[in-house]
DNA sequence: GACGTTGTTGCAACACGTTGCAGCAAGACC
DNA sequence: GGTCTTGCTGCAACGTGTTGCAACAACGTC
């Protein structure tokens, strides 16, 4: 029961660094480009561990670069989604939040009250997408859950 | 498994009526005020089976009345909200949906792909709650419960 | 019916994100 | 290094929702 924001002892340095190196020449072999505004949100994004919503990463781009454009920063997330380098789930109050590198596929559980978030663990994931997958053939994509309640503490 | 938007059958319209009726007095009781704002907000929501958008509902006010103020409607839905008359969600795009009188606590499913809703039936829900109820003591708010993913006929 | 209290409204500004479009530039090819 | 193609950027406008604040009005009381 990781809180979020603690994050999870992850991959090492050296391994992650391998994985932002990649990322031009992922975009490379699908014809896309790779841009100074690419660089750029790849380096925050690379210095970034947990979650994050979409503005905090087009503020850290602007204190790198205050020249950022927002629209910019979010079709490049988009992008960098679809080659499965990070992915969005939403809050509780729909703004998107940003899971970087994810390790595992995850869900967030927050609490309405204390405003305290977790990540779904694994067997709990696989209970939810279990139910829905066996009764109708639907496939959960379990990183875009969100939940919200109460946490144990705030009943 | 009843597809979102071709409502189940629910309560006779005089029910409903009566239901709506109920709206200014449970507003008085806790010393807050029956304005024409809220009337009209009321009125709209009264002829409104299943869901809507927060924005839809804007529109809608704004059809019988254009002065109409955005701000005054969602503060209005928030008090609604709180006394149990309406309740919401997100959609993909983390865009609100309102439940207009929810019969019984329910989520919503949405196919990435084809955009197709359906309400998470009874059975689904209570294994998802119990999941997390049992393991960590969290109490879901089943209805602002929305899962992405896809259909069966998508995959 | 006038009076006072305090919940509500209208408004303007803001926050977050998306979209259309014209001009720009990455990078492939020579 | 020059040229071309086409993916990307910057920009402006828009859509959805929230917030702070001063003026207003619902409604309980006399
Ligand atoms: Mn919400
Ligand atoms: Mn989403
Ligand atoms: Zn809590
Ligand atoms: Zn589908």
């Amino acid at each position: 029961m990781q809180p979020v924001g603690s994050p999870a002892p992850s991959e090492s340095r050296s391994d992650d660094l391998a994985a932002w190196g990649s990322v031009r020449d992922r975009l490379r072999e699908r014809g896309l480009r790779w841009t100074p505004q690419r660089r750029a949100l790849v380096a925050v994004l690379s210095q970034t561990r947990g979650h994050v919503t979409g503005a905090d990463l087009v503020e850290r781009c602007r204190e790198q670069d205050p020249s950022t454009i927002p629209s910019t920063v979010y079709r490049t997330l988009d992008v960098l989604e679809e080659l499965g380098i990070v992915r969005h789930g939403h809050g509780p109050d729909g703004r998107e939040e940003y899971h970087v590198l994810p390790d595992a596929e995850h869900g967030h559980l927050h609490c309405r009250d204390c405003g305290a978030a977790w990540e779904i663990t694994a067997e709990e994931g696989a209970s939810i997408v279990a139910t829905l997958e066996a009764a109708r053939g639907f496939a959960v994509d379990l990183s875009h859950v969100t939940i919200v309640g109460r946490c144990r503490a705030c009943r």
